[in-house]
DNA sequence: GCGATTCTTTGATGCAGATCAATGCCGGAC
DNA sequence: GTCCGGCATTGATCTGCATCAAAGAATCGC
């Protein structure tokens, strides 16, 4: 748990301008929010207008629905991450904590419009959405060119890469998510991710 | 076929400011290239680093290669988009022609760079990445959580929202792909795709 | 500490879509 | 024209993973 200034000074550091006029950032400041969610909570965004959500401490899943039930896990997220919450397109987005979270959340387009005059802010989102946009192109890749095998492979080897320690020489990784969160971002069921892992 | 001059302004018009600087606007003017492709030809671009490209005229798709001889088509883009092209990554990552196709290529971290100062140019790459990451992340919905009929509707669905003329009520898409494209792109086969197609 | 609930593992069976194979179709070379 | 090579369709078979089912293991409330 963290108050709002702490939070929002860990935002403003990580995606926003130092040199961001005081008149904008006290407006971007205005904007936040302070999201805490337990482990399975579901933040409540807008649904309207897409958002921009920043990390401050836990893990979190961003979901797709489609209309049969079905879910699909498009992004795990972790401390320091920026990403955007798109609004509703064809599938309904939200975003579930993994575990205890801390969020910030300000509506995008306002944030988008604020940033418009300043580079450094910009070029923050634009960092961040291009390392969305590698990931979710080797997720592609993933999801439609292999073996389940391959998958869960993969799998752990992106996490690793992304929240592992490395502690003199074998890297560890604690995954925060359960084994349906896992079959639901790599395209299998739980039995199947099950099956694999017990081959390991 | 068209004239570098000719094609760097419409890429100008598209992706950069108004209000850039003639420092920068020659500069970039420099770094650009013009490509032109036939049909099935592959874009020789650096390896080693990014590339910014601008559809001029044409239709391109980005495929990804895997060590195994396999190969997926991460996206399709058509005239007018403004699309990254990502360095070697975990896949080895190439930009193939649809169709008769000429392109602007700009090494990306230079152009990134000299974005840096400009906020209009920043936020076009910015609302570029977002739109490409929107399209992806529906295609992880697609190739994660879909069967085989729902794929090749909404593959059809989205290409007529992208290329679809609109003529007096009806929509008419002249799709530009093979059905080996298409397979590439959905995660099937061609014969699937042949299947299905055959049932509408 | 002890049931109740949820998560994980393991086994048996089924099926969607891959693979293999053959034929048809179209477009270009000459 | 007709030969040829690549693309598309259609059919037969196979298989990897889903589905169905049930039995542990962990976690929670009280």
């Amino acid at each position: 748990m963290m108050t709002f200034p702490a939070a929002f000074d860990r935002f403003a550091e990580r995606a926003l301008s130092p040199s961001l006029s005081d008149g904008s950032f006290l407006r971007a400041r205005a904007l936040a929010r302070l999201i805490h969610l337990s482990a399975d909570d579901i933040a409540k965004l807008e649904e309207s207008d897409a958002s921009l959500v920043f990390v401050v401490d836990g893990a979190i899943k961003l979901v797709a629905h489609t209309e049969t039930r079905r879910e699909q896990v498009v992004a795990f997220h972790f401390v320091g991450d920026l990403l955007k919450v798109p609004a509703r397109g064809s599938h309904r987005y939200g975003l579930h904590a993994l575990t205890d979270t801390d969020l910030i959340v300000l509506p995008y387009t306002e944030i988008r419009d604020l940033a418009a005059l300043d580079p450094v802010t910009l070029g923050k989102m634009l960092d961040s959405s291009d390392a969305a946009l590698a990931r979710a192109r080797e997720k592609t890749v993933l999801l439609g060119r292999k073996s389940a095998p391959e998958k869960v492979a993969d799998f752990l080897v992106s996490m690793a890469a992304r929240i592992g320690k490395r502690t003199s020489g074998t890297v560890t990784v604690d995954l925060p998510m359960s084994r349906r969160d896992i079959a639901d971002s790599i395209g299998l069921t739980v039995e199947t991710i099950s099956r694999q892992l017990s081959k390991l």
